[in-house]
DNA sequence: ACCTGAACACCGTTCAAGT
DNA sequence: ACCTGAACACCGTTCAAGT
């Protein structure tokens, strides 16, 4: 392995057990056993670095998708089970999570990094329009539909990883949520 | 205004100004016309400060909920002109928002932010169970469905401050989003 | 092309004093 | 009770060298 795939490797695993502020590069550059200075011969800042790793996670989270959508249950199923996917990401990884759908930092990089995103986007509206074709979800053009669901799953996770899902807000799970709103949106 | 009064206006600005890095204890106590250290007269540590940032707003954010909730227009309008109040605090003023609605450090605060925090979230809910009771929202229980709206809400507004919000997700504007789930809902 | 050591300008935080 | 100046242990980033 290269030492730039190196370093994202140990920056993501930094990231995920001490969260951000514990990304420094001088702790990333010491976990891969190079001078606290190596990492700007691969990354421009530190901020191209925390790029890369949303951009991989990104990738696999497309490739996630496209795999779900190619089962055999029904069309509905297979977005509940992407969007259990995606809750399941975000509760084992909240760190990871932010910085990939929080960080304004990383929503503004552009490049690959948004390419990466948005080919995970339309894997998840391709698992919204098989819901959609067996009237599962309502005709609402998809695309609209598709960022709604995408948005509310957003909102759900971000308030679980955030510490924010309280009993008394009516909010136990994010997978209680989703569940709420595809079945005011009449899939059964 | 007292110190600590002070140092909490002037710590909103420089987040509004710069966002959260700009905060600095330094640059805060510098606005103030204080000493560099001065700050930890009034707060335990920077994490502190920013607490007080945002229980600040919460108690306002609470305000303008139950403001709203007293207005003469029909119980479905009046969650419209919330959430539309709600969508535009976040796009004026989006650190502010992320601290108050996406930072660990301040979700986890609990004590006296935790209830600001909930007193607003139960004012929404009021407004939700007012919409309810005219059938413009389904029959679901109050705090699940207000759970969801306000998660929904989050998620529109969180990838709109987060620089998200493409054309291609279908998301061109958060009060799109909120609209098109109230529609979904049966709120016509 | 890739890495290193020294250096700079920042931070948050603590501490011993001052009034 | 509130504030100050000095100091410590960190950072990100840059630069002149080294191989």
């Amino acid at each position: 392995m290269s030492t730039r795939e190196n370093l994202i490797t140990q920056a993501a695993l930094l990231l995920d057990k001490g969260g951000d502020a514990a990304v420094t590069l001088r702790a990333v550059a010491h976990a891969v056993g190079v001078s606290h200075n190596a990492p700007y011969r691969h990354f421009k800042d530190r901020n191209a670095l925390l790029a890369a790793i949303a951009e991989r996670d990104f990738r696999m989270l497309a490739l996630a998708f496209e795999g779900t959508r190619l089962g055999d249950a029904e069309p509905i199923q297979r977005l509940k089970e992407a969007l259990g996917l995606f809750i399941q990401y975000g509760r084992d990884y909240p760190a990871r999570y932010r910085l990939l759908f929080s960080d304004p930092g990383i929503g503004a990089a552009g490049g690959s990094l948004e390419a990466a995103a948005l080919k995970a986007f339309t894997a998840f509206a391709g698992l919204v329009e098989d819901a959609q074709s067996t009237g599962a979800l309502p005709p609402t053009p998809t695309r609209e539909l598709a960022g709604l669901i995408y948005a509310t799953a957003h909102g759900l996770v971000d308030l679980q990883a955030g510490g924010r899902m309280r009993e008394q807000k009516g909010l136990s799970a994010a997978e209680q949520g989703v569940a709420l709103l595809l079945l005011l949106l009449g899939a059964s």
